[in-house]
Formats: C-alpha cells, structure tokens, sequence
DNA sequence: ATTAGCACTCATTTATTTCGAGTGCTAACA
DNA sequence: TGTTAGCACTCGAAATAAATGAGTGCTAAT
C-alpha cells in the first residue's frame, strides 16, 4: 500500500499538519494556523494555495466557504495507511500490565473492555472467543433428579456449556457411566466438524435403547457449537462518543448507543474482522467503510486476539473519524498481545 | 395509605385531569384547557383559583411565571398512591403469552426485558434471581484432562454453575467416584447456610488424602454462593430516554445511559427493592424517592418476581417523571405474574 | 361562590445586525 | 516560475431586538 505518489513532498507535510491539527482542537484548520508550524516556512498565501490543490484531489473538504479544512475520509486513509507504515517496523516495546489475571475468560474480557475505554475516551468492545472448528474436550452426562439430566461439555480451551435434558425414563448409575463412557471413548478430541452424521448413526446404534437421550446430548452439542448464539460481547465506555460533538446529537447518538445495547450489529463487526484476510493485525475502517451502517460517521478500529487452540476474538473501538489513531492502535496492540498471551502461556481456565 | 384528607373533591379531580393530561402532552397545563373536561363545568377563572390553591399546597407549580402547572412529586405521589388503591381490589385478567418458554432463564430474562421495553417505550431492566438461602442440588466433580478437574454444581431452581479446579494430583476414576458420593450424599438437598465449619471439617477428614480437593470444591460452591458477584442484570430501550426532552440533554443521558452500561447501579437497586417490605408488589419511586442519585429526575417502577424456591429477582423500567403509570403498572404486573408461572408451574430447567 | 375582563409576564420564535476567521484572486516581486 | 502581500468577499456564529401568544393574578360585577 505505497503512499499516493503524486503528492509532493511539501503537499504531504502539509495534509499531515492539518490532520494532526484537526485531530487536536476539532476545528477546521485555516492557512493562517499552518504558517506556525516550523518546518515549513511558508505564508499563508502559499499555504492556500496548496491547499486547494489538495482539495481538488479530494483529501481535505472545507465545511463551508470561508471556513478552514477539514480532512475528508480519503486523507484520514492515507494518514492512517502512513501510520501503519511507519509502526510496521518500530518495535513496539509493550508496558504490559493492563489487565489482571483471573480465572474467567469473561472477567478478563469484560476488563479488557473496561480498560480499552478508560485508556482511549472511545467506546469499546471485545468479544468473547468463538469456539468455532474447536474440538471437544470432554462431556459428563449426571442425573440431578428422576427427569433431569444435565450434560456437561467441556470445549478445547477448557470453554464449559452445560444443558438440561429432560428423559421420560430414569436412568440407572450403570447405565449413564455406560453412556458417558461410550460418548467419551467416541468423541473426545473430535473436532466438531469431525462429527458426521454416520458417526452419530453408529453411536446411536450403540447406545441401544438409550438413543433418544444420545440424540439428545448431540443436539445440545450441536446447539452449543452454534456461532452466532454465543458470541458474547463486552462494551464500555459507550457514553464516551457524548465527548465528541459530531457524534453527540440525538439521532447519532441514538443509534449507536443502541447499536451497542443489542449488540447484534457489533457482532455482525466482529464475524466481518475475523473473516477478513488481514487478521491479526489492525484494521481501520474510516466512516463509509465499516461494515456497520450505524458508524458511517464513526472511525473503527479493531484487532483479533487468540486465546489458544484457534479461539479468536477481536477488541475494538468506535469513535469519531478525527479520532487519535496512533494512540487507538498502539493501545489495542499492547491489550491485544496481553490477551494472546495471557491463556497462552499459562493457562488456567 | 389514605388519601389526603384536606383536598376537596374538585382539586383532586382538577388535579388528576391536570397531571392526566401533562402525562399525555408533557406541556405545562393551564387553566383554559380544563375548561373542556367535561365533567366539571367551571370557568378557566375558578379553575385558577383551584389551581392556586393546588400550588400552595405543593401538589403543582409552574415551571415559570405566566405558565400552565406541571406536577411536583408530591402530586404524582398522591396520583399514584390513588392508582395503587384503584387497582388494589381489581381483578387483574391478564393477557398473557408474553413470554415465550425456553430452557435457559437467561434468554427468559433477556427476553423479558425486550418485552417490556418494547410495550413501554421505557427503559427497562431484569435482574437475575439471586440464589441466596438456596439448596444445592447436586454435585459432580469430573476429571477433565491431568492437572484439571471440573466442578459442577447444580443449585435448587438448576441454575448450573461450574468451576474449574487445578489439581496437583490425578485422581483415579474410583477416588474421583468415591468423592462424588461423599460430597453428594453429605451435601445435597442442604441450604447454604447449613453448610458449616463443623461440617466442613468433617467432610475434609472423611476425603482424607483429597481434603484438598474438597476444599476447592467447597470454595468454588462459597463463590457462587456470593450474591453481588452473580447477579447479571439485563437491560433493554435505554435510549428510550431519547424520547422524553427532559431526560434527554447531553447531562441527563449520559449519567442514564452510563448507569445501564455499568449496571453497578442498577444492581444497588436491586438490592434495595428486594430488601425492601413490600416484596412482592409493585414499588414506584418518584424523583428523588429513588434509592439511586442517578435517576432523581426519573420515576423507577419496579416488581419483584420469584422463580420458585425463594429465588428472587426484580424487574423494573426506568422512565421519566411523567410516565404513563397506569400502563406500567399492569404491564409489569402480568409479566411478573407471567415471570412467577412460567417455572413454578412447568418447571422445565 | 363564580365569572368576565384586563393588564402583565415571560418563554419562544423570527428577523436584523455585527463580527471575524478564512478564502480566492490579482498583482507585484525575487 | 514560485512566492507573497493585499484586498474584496463569503458565511457561520453570536448578539440584539422585536413580535407573538399562552397563561397568569387580580378586580369588579353577577
């Protein structure tokens, strides 16, 4: 991704110098304000000059005659796709620290979540793994009372879901350790899309006459197994973009706080990032190019993490186009290596 | 509860038509469009004077001189306590079918929450019940790989709980069988509190070589036990706020909105509601009635459910001053009834 | 006790003015 | 040819003023 080869030297320092700016005080950005900037020891005339230039190329727009420039999408792309140049190679000398270990993948989350917002003043959110072509660990079947069965299945990534069944029949001790022995010895280190439906045709013939329960328990697998049902996701912070007056209106506001109260379009994000090619690294999406219509008006930033065994989730945050990038994406890389290495190293649940 | 004495028929009736009406309009009301209640056949002039009177007594004031009135608290109190004795010998036929049965109480709540935001145009929350003085049901430890055990435990009303526990030893499949037993015989059907130091220590001499063991499981049952630490709370329409002026400035929504991300809030509401006497009904708070300093410019409505077995929870909407109590009232009224059937009657997970 | 009538108040709306930051363009200059 | 000083012009934002009208309190008559 080389930078637009046809702007000159002077043209570039200068649409930098104004997007900074813009990204300080918020304010359209007038010649007079450029001429203090050191380096460049031009009037404003000049200055003015260039700058229609760099409007008719479509990187700075003024929001209305006699007023300063603004950046328009295409320059924030450019400034951003810079930046990731730039930070490619710099070694990225992580302060670790952020997020505390504990035993629930939720609680980290949820904390990853929290100390996203309160580092960056945008909202944010993380979502939790997706146990996806993940492979079972491990299922117990228990009696809890005379109808009541409660299966127990434990995930690579030691992710636990449980399901009641209800059975007409009563089971004995001899045959549940049976069929827990059976399930176990058939599946256990199966990924899930190892199981077919032969095998479940084999299983259920071995199960004999306590197939339905075997039935059961696979859709509960099944069930379980289910991507979109799943997928949690933490946010916080969401009343940060109240920080931003060109989100804080009503209707902007509106939506977006509601988009992060149902979640279902972050999770829409959140399948997007993970599908895309460029995983593990960041990715930007400035206005128009996020896949969520609701943030057409925002800037997305987002990374993947891994918690071990293929378990992806990605981090993220939404905030306004003139939004501090170079801080957003060093702060989600630093988390984003915390969480990779959190489970990774050490695991613990 | 009473209703105050020291009010002549007529101001209450012009009080009820004035607050009535502030409810549906949100416009301070004056003195000319009372004129058109039918029922009362008076000229605006008496009506002021009326009014006057109502002021002086702290029932209505003006939000500005040359003004219609607008309800204080003590007038909205007064409405409601009024509504309460209304419906109070009301048969209430409720039309339910609500909510739909599904197996997890957690999309049962989540769901609720939608419902009532969706027929109230409010914001609306539902705790889940809190399982204190609840009974432990069942317990099963399971080894799942060298170094981990899983912890199962089932509580009255089968809320599951698990917990991974890292164990230095391998328990053989007949030790990790024999403590099932112990810790199932000893401890099922028992209420939290019955399980006590004694107790404890004498289960831990009975495991002998896996008292250790033993006491994991038992810090993991102490730890779910741990109500602050549990109860989730589930939200829906906050940005319902949007539609009310009053509650909608930058200020306003933002401490609202923050309050329904956080949820600590929430959660001390909770509390507060069913620590309160009058379980089990519905409670209004009106300003700054309200146990949470967040919402003294809101009316908080709220009804405790009960899942079976002393689980209780609280499901509440969180709206403006002038909120449509009536409606609100029977709506929380028959999802909570709707909410204490659902599982008491069909127990299904 | 009720009401017609009138003067008065004050938030809201609309119109008018002022102000100034910033521009584009032209003409002069190195 | 690139740079710059200078100037007329634009237009949003803020300030000011005027018009509107809903609603009141009070008085005097019924």
């Amino acid at each position: 991704m080389a930078v637009d080869a046809s702007l000159s030297e002077r043209k570039l320092t200068i649409l930098k110098a104004i997007i900074q700016n813009y990204l300080e005080t918020g304010e359209p950005v007038g010649s007079r304000t450029l001429t203090k900037y050191t380096d460049l020891n031009l009037s404003s005339a000049t200055i003015r000059n260039e700058m229609a230039d760099l409007e008719d190329l479509g990187y700075i727009f003024q929001p209305h005659t006699s007023a300063g420039r603004i950046p328009s999408d295409k320059g924030y792309r450019l400034y951003v796709d810079m930046l990731m140049e730039d930070k490619e190679q710099e070694i990225t000398e992580r302060e670790n620290g952020l997020l505390e270990k504990t035993d629930k993948v939720e609680k980290v989350l949820r904390q990853a979540a929290k100390v996203l917002a309160a580092n960056t003043n945008y909202a944010t959110m993380v979502s939790s793994p997706v146990n996806n072509r993940n492979t079972l660990k491990f299922i117990q079947l228990s009696q809890v009372d005379a109808e009541q069965i409660v299966a127990v299945i434990v995930l690579g990534g030691n992710v636990i879901k449980n399901k009641i069944i209800e059975v007409g029949e009563t089971l004995s001790n001899e045959n549940l350790l049976k069929l827990n022995m059976l399930l176990n010895t058939t599946l256990n280190g199966m990924s899930i899309d190892q199981i077919t439906l032969g095998l479940i045709a084999r299983l259920k013939e071995q199960a004999g006459i306590h197939s339905e329960v075997v039935g059961h328990v696979l859709d509960a697998v099944a069930e379980i197994i289910h991507v979109e049902d799943d997928m949690e996701i933490y946010t916080s912070g969401a009343t940060n973009i109240f920080k931003y007056p060109e989100l804080s209106d009503k209707q902007s506001a509106q939506e977006i706080i509601s988009a992060f109260e149902e979640k279902q379009q972050l999770a829409d994000l959140v399948t997007e990032t993970l599908a895309s090619e460029n995983n593990h690294g960041i990715q930007v999406y400035i206005g128009d190019e996020t896949p969520v219509k609701t943030m057409k008006d925002c800037s997305v930033v987002t990374a993947t993490y891994e918690l071990g065994e293929g378990m992806k989730g990605t981090i993220g945050i939404i905030g306004p186009k003139r939004m501090d990038y170079e801080h957003v994406m060093k702060t989600l890389k630093t988390l984003q290596s915390e969480l990779d290495a959190i489970y990774n190293k050490d695991p613990k649940e």
